[in-house]
DNA sequence: TCCATTTCCAACGTCAACGTTGGAAGTAAC
DNA sequence: GTTACTTCCAACGTTGACGTTGGAAATGGA
């Protein structure tokens, strides 16, 4: 039988995204992940390196994704209340990426990898935002870098503590769920109009 | 030497906190929280059952602490701008409800302790902002509870994600904390503005 | 076909947390 | 001071994850 290098990879990561979205890099294991990749464990400290390095991994690629699949140049010409919903849809159909910045954000904080080049990425959305205040189509009333801020934590909450959005909102049918895609929306355009 | 029972109790407890806020469930260990108790880890076994009962028992215990320090009756007289500034306080200065809060969303999700008694304590947060708008102080664009809960994202939203908002709003010196609070105001006000 | 290289895994020693237990030390009632 | 009870801990066996190693199986070029 043939080797499939490139293959064994892609288990790994696939299986690692599953197990750190869900347990968080300390609740993971490296032998969870081998196992539901179907590999030695072995072969995840020769690919990746250790834990760390790994989760780091996952997590940069997941944010590869989403800047492609939510992509966004000014809000002078796009509509930021819709790019919220966009976001909010996001986060329901790929869980995994919220989840993770979480863990991170509790597991890690200071010290995140890849700071620069996450900033950056960052950067791009706050002048998408600055591009509209400077065409009257977003308030000037907040800066730019907390407006931006903001209008993602309307999208992102929601997963953020789903247990609580449950005990305040009910149970997330889908209806629900369309509920509060218009909500995030509605309160997105209210946060950001100008004027 | 006396015995003192519920001083042995507080000291768990508080070290519990401390080390459940820190590390979260699966981080956190029964003999580090005995450790930093100064107690033998039997003592916690003893008198609160096991993690999982020690972890919901610690966040039981600091809900009632926000429910205490941050208080409200309706948003029909008091200004929900202010509200969201003070709950923003809290977290800043409380972060362990917030981070538990978070742990138990990323850990627990569906399963969630006490389920019942925190429903009522959102309830209440809920009424208020339905009297609010009954008063024609808050908008009817958006349903009463899911304009509270957009209110506490704005508000949370900060800790939830602490490495993305230094990303985006550089460090967190004491102005940019006067910065962010005036935001949340500010954000909260025109979100629920009526008319 | 032979040999160097790469991919892969079974198995290992180490370490730390789990939850429990047997009994020592302290307290209170009589 | 004897008895009954409570508080406390040292120590235990068990489990599971860590990261590594020695070598087997597969590959590809000479």
């Amino acid at each position: 039988m043939a080797w499939d290098t490139e293959g064994t990879k892609r288990s790994i990561l696939d299986a690692a995204v599953d197990e750190f979205a869900a347990h968080g890099p300390d609740g993971t294991t490296i032998e969870r992940i081998a196992r539901k990749a179907g590999v030695n464990k072995e072969r995840v400290y020769n690919y990746f390196g250790g834990k760390r390095e790994l989760f780091a991994r996952v997590l940069r690629d997941e944010l590869a994704k989403v800047a492609r699949d939510v992509p966004v140049e000014s809000f002078a010409t796009e509509d930021i209340g819709e790019y919220a919903g966009r976001v909010y849809d996001y986060h329901r159909l790929h869980p995994e990426l919220g989840r993770l910045l979480r863990w991170e954000g509790l597991a890690f904080d200071a010290a995140v990898p890849d700071e620069e080049q996450r900033r950056e990425h960052y950067s791009y959305k706050t002048a998408a935002v600055a591009d509209g205040q400077e065409h009257g189509a977003l308030t000037r009333e907040l800066d730019a870098d907390h407006l931006i801020f903001l209008v993602l934590s309307l999208a992102g909450w929601w997963s953020a503590v789903p247990q609580v959005a449950r005990m305040i909102t009910g149970d997330e049918t889908e209806a629900e769920h369309q509920r509060r895609r218009a909500s995030v929306v509605a309160a997105t355009r209210r946060l950001a109009a100008p004027g």
